[in-house]
DNA sequence: CTGGCGCAGTGGTCTAGCCAGTACACCACC
DNA sequence: GGTGGTGTACTGGCTAGACCACTGCGCCAG
């Protein structure tokens, strides 16, 4: 350990600002009086004479509950609850850091969208959608071919079966799912023997989305994507050989 | 047609505050300038210069960009750029109103979590789960013999199936779907001879989750949820028969 | 009941200033 | 060469006070 004195528990001091401080007591202050969306709070000044500091610093926090939706600020009029603290809800990635990132969680979602992905796709799937289907297949393959995981073409192909499920909800969540699922991927791609298997299961995929068999589609895309779940929560370190088990 | 002169497509005209101005403002600039994350901004100072507004404003519109990721302010430092506008994840409750909350699509991203949901509660469910859905199937029968819809026993069956998935994060996006799942669920049940048919697709489901039969579970759950689209989307005002066929 | 008027209160914006934190160059010291 | 202090020139954080723009409401004339 030749660094000098790095995480030995000692975290970087960092006061918050002060109008965090102020959003925070506000949050509480509408937990405490029960407050109920429609509500109106005091107004700045009041707000800003009460908690001691100065206006501007108490616009600079609602302008924070604004962008977090919490209230709605009408000009010349006052301050109104939107929602109650509790209730708002968090993004996508924020609720993924907040579980802490399952892994096993994460796939089942990853199932549970795909699977209809695929099923949708073999409903709606033009000939363009699937053109680029095969080409991301062919993309695969050369890159196996070469040695390579074929991790981009993997990632190439999922998306085009993404789009061609036409729904744009669906293709949001998958999107604001792609940095963790791209973790499983690779994790499963990884393992000796694996792309060619991921490679076979794809075609089947394609033949059933080509033949617009829907629960073909959907049953394949379960079955591959449950090999990959079986692979990704390999525990770290044992990427290649179980040393110590 | 009574009423005075409402929904004649007259939007109410609001300007829009100096500081959401600002804040599109710098959203452009980043893009256009092709600012990549870590980026250091101009000084507050200057960008309020160079813009025409004061500081207050330029202060205000970054703290909104602050809680929404896309900077991080160092006090004595500088403004630098966290995230590029783009790849902004919205929550899920933004991404449903942009899209403009096409009914369709939402039932099919339900489809695809609900039918997960029964495929792991039917893998996973306790005994205690299990009561759970009888009551709520019970409350439901109850309540259709008094002449009700019994919406509420529905969702409280939904919702068990859910917790007795645990997953916390496909716990987790139905909440966030909940709202506009209830309208469609009300949509569907205010058909008449719907309630004592959804109880009967209930049963089905519970019965194959107390089997552990997952595969039966999730085909029950697709099952029930197609009849609730079919119901969902007919046009306002067809209430009783659909004409067309 | 309608419309106009004005008042009081609210948020929106600005200005000017000072405080506090940071980076960096410089320098004395060992 | 490395260390630690010091000064300086920035940066953002925060305040005070003022004025503008908008809203709600009561009042009053029509």
């Amino acid at each position: 350990m030749a660094r000098p004195a790095d995480q030995g528990g000692l975290s970087p001091i960092r006061r918050s600002p002060l109008y965090e401080e102020v959003a925070e007591r506000l949050r509480e202050f509408v937990d405490v009086q029960e407050l109920r969306p429609g509500d109106r709070l005091m107004s700045e000044r009041e707000l800003a004479q009460r908690l001691g500091v100065s206006r501007t610093s108490v616009r600079q926090a609602l302008t924070a509950l604004r962008v977090g939706g919490l209230v709605e600020i009408r000009h010349g009029d006052g301050v109104y609850l939107l929602r109650s603290p509790e209730d708002v809800v968090p993004s996508l990635a924020e609720e993924l850091l907040q579980t802490h990132a399952q892994l096993p969680a994460i796939m089942e979602v990853r199932e549970a969208l795909e699977t209809q992905t695929a099923r949708l796709a073999a409903r709606r799937r033009s000939d363009a959608d699937l053109d680029e289907m095969r080409l991301a297949l062919r993309e695969m393959a050369t890159a196996i071919e070469e040695g390579e995981d074929g991790a981009e073409a993997d990632q190439r192909f999922h998306g085009a079966i993404t789009a061609a499920s036409h729904n744009e909800l669906l293709a949001g969540l998958m999107e604001q799912l792609a940095d963790v699922i791209d973790q499983t991927r690779r994790a499963s791609l990884s393992r000796p023997g694996r792309p060619p298997r991921s490679l076979k299961a794809h075609e089947q995929i394609l033949q059933a989305i080509a033949d617009h068999d829907e629960d073909g589609a959907a049953r394949a895309m379960r079955d591959h994507l449950e090999v990959v779940a079986d692979v990704a929560f390999v525990p770290r370190g044992e990427t290649t050989e179980g040393g110590t088990g």
